[in-house]
DNA sequence: CGGGATTTGAGGGGCGTACCTCAAATTTAT
DNA sequence: ATAAATTTGAGGTACGCCCCTCAAATCCCG
């Protein structure tokens, strides 16, 4: 049998009264009677029923994820993770909430951030450029007790307790390899394409990109990033203009997630499958393009996982309670055709109807 | 707030008793009734506290691993998951118990597997190659209520209810694909080693290996599969002639899971970093493989998810609740240098102390 | 329509924990 | 030593659910 509360009572010769008030941090106990009862716990290896203790203490959590408002791709995939893990949620006293912010504001950011605790949420999952408008509200968040976790896009600079996403540097690292190998000429140009969701991401991906270029295929030269901001018909000219111009171009290499746009380009262009075609997140599009042939490879994060894994760990730290470190860590998967998961149909589920 | 059997109660115009007896499939109520209740938990939208409901039932879920007594590379690292999961795992009422079995010896295995319900066991994962005696004993522990799914290697003519792992043949295709565009002269010889930690996994990986070369890289011929049944001094002899008697081989597949003695034959034999090396599970050795260029990539699977998976799985499997797909599909990750997941400090976990 | 069978209601005890109150015991300061 | 302050104990209620018992109500059938 599990050891109880009442075990601890016994074992340290205390009243229950008293081992709640150090389990909970009651004050109106003597340094020494605190020292007995720890000790009477790690005697007994006793371990706290969180299930039984947020019954008791009517906890629910009640947790946000910020999102800027920009309609991409992975932020739809992302939005789709979510609502899958909201409803699986409900199960576990948690309640997610949903707030988007103009992409381009910080300071209505930082106003619906200040929001959060007045609407009793206790963890937010906070994906946003970092500024010094947002590293303030979330150390005013912080201060009022909320945790805070960097969700995609790390904002290392802040008080955010945890990043759940990937190292964005080490992941161009990794498009560069592929790059490289996958690319059977040696002398050769890379087209960088940059549709950036975030800038960070875009800066890290690339300066990781960069370094493995230079270090282990010289022969490869790596063209200045183009950008079109999500426009597709730019996107359009800027490809068939630089492809004209480098017609030893190999590769091409797309820095953000928008991948719709050029493939249909390169579709248009009567060059699909010529080019050895690498970039991120793996959204509809994406996984289309590979199963067409028209990517080579997709590197990603899962983002079912990162939905899980901030849920998880908001949890965790509204509880003051060690996460598991490997549990958390997201990896950076590479997803060729070959490996591709099986697509699940995006069917809304359901709550559990009634069974146990 | 979140509806109770009481809302329930109240709503359908019964009283507690009998929203109990419908919830928990007691007899004693007239189909009118179960079906106004139902009605009752669909409107109003109840789902089941299942941590209050474990608590009242007293429920604790004791699941048994069942895994081969071999001493592989790979075993090894999911023993290491699973001691890390199961320290965790003691806050969700559940506690795992494992049974080693005799690699070649299906009898003993079944013997294992029967003893199992009289030890109170509610859920078995099994890695264990399929045969008749296997069978039976997986049926009969069906019928005796347990929950069994299929560990690493699947069970397909079971009764296994669920398969945690991954699509092996699928596997072969990525090692094929990767294996192929790795290798820059086209006109090639593959060696291909198979240190089989069980049968079924390494066929189907060669079966999807060979069928991607086929089709998509005709230039290379894959030679047939060489065994060295673990013993490293064999491997070396069997490499060292291949290896003088084909010269033009330019890749060699590793089908099982053993990459230390490969890595080390080729360092003695003076090849290391000459030839593509592919190979499966992201076990330490291969780990050490990859950072030092003694690999190129491995392909793998999660053990730790794996292991989360088929815990998780097994009690909702228990409890006759639906899982959630998408988290439970366990993917096949490609690692190479620049996207090797940082290892962690494998430090003993101790339960949490005392906080909650 | 009566009598037996079935269905329903009422209620209590319990799971492990949180949180509260009030009185008793102990310590500390004077 | 005494009063005041602090510490401890005892006990109760609650959380949402499970499981049991017993009596009352309702049903069905001949």
């Amino acid at each position: 049998m599990r050891p109880t509360v009442n075990d601890i009572a016994r074992e340290a010769g205390v009243s229950l009264a008293t081992v709640d008030r150090v389990l909970n941090d009651r004050p109106g106990v003597r340094a020494k009677t605190v020292e007995a009862v720890q000790e009477a716990i790690r005697r007994i290896g006793y371990v706290r029923d969180v299930a039984a203790a947020n019954l008791a203490r009517q906890r629910d959590y009640r947790l946000a994820f910020v999102l800027p408002d920009t309609d991409s791709q992975f932020i739809r995939t992302l939005l789709g993770a979510l609502s899958e893990a909201g409803h699986l949620s409900a199960a576990l006293r948690t309640d997610v909430v949903l707030r988007r912010f103009p992409a381009e504001d910080p300071h209505a950011l930082a106003g619906i951030l200040a929001e959060l605790p007045e609407a009793g949420v206790v963890g937010v999952a906070l994906m946003a450029p970092e500024t010094p408008v947002v590293r303030d509200a979330i150390r005013s968040l912080r201060q009022k007790g909320l945790a805070v976790v960097a969700l995609v896009s790390d904002l290392p600079n802040t008080e955010r307790e945890h990043f759940v996403g990937i190292d964005n540097r080490a992941a161009g690292r990794t498009a560069a390899v592929l790059t490289g190998r996958f690319l059977r000429s040696s002398p050769a140009r890379v087209m960088v394409l940059s549709d950036s969701m975030l800038l960070r991401e875009s800066i890290e991906r690339r300066l990781g990109f960069d370094g493995v270029m230079q270090a282990r295929f010289p022969g490869i030269e790596v063209l200045p990033s183009l950008e079109a901001h999500g426009q597709g018909a730019l996107l359009h000219d800027i490809v068939a203009q630089t492809l004209a111009r480098y017609p030893d171009i190999g590769a091409i290499y797309s820095l953000g997630s928008g991948q719709r746009a050029l493939t249909t380009c390169l579709e248009s262009l009567g060059r699909t499958g010529q080019l050895v075609v690498i970039g991120h997140e793996l959204t509809s599009h994406a996984r289309a393009a590979l199963e067409s042939g028209a990517m080579d490879a997709v590197i990603t994060q899962n983002v079912g996982h990162v939905v899980r894994s901030a849920l998880r760990v908001l949890r965790a730290k509204s509880d003051r309670v060690p996460i598991d470190v490997s549990q958390e860590q997201i990896r950076i998967e590479i997803v060729i055709r070959e490996n591709l998961p099986a697509s699940l149909p995006p069917g809304p589920v359901e709550p559990t109807p009634a069974g146990l």
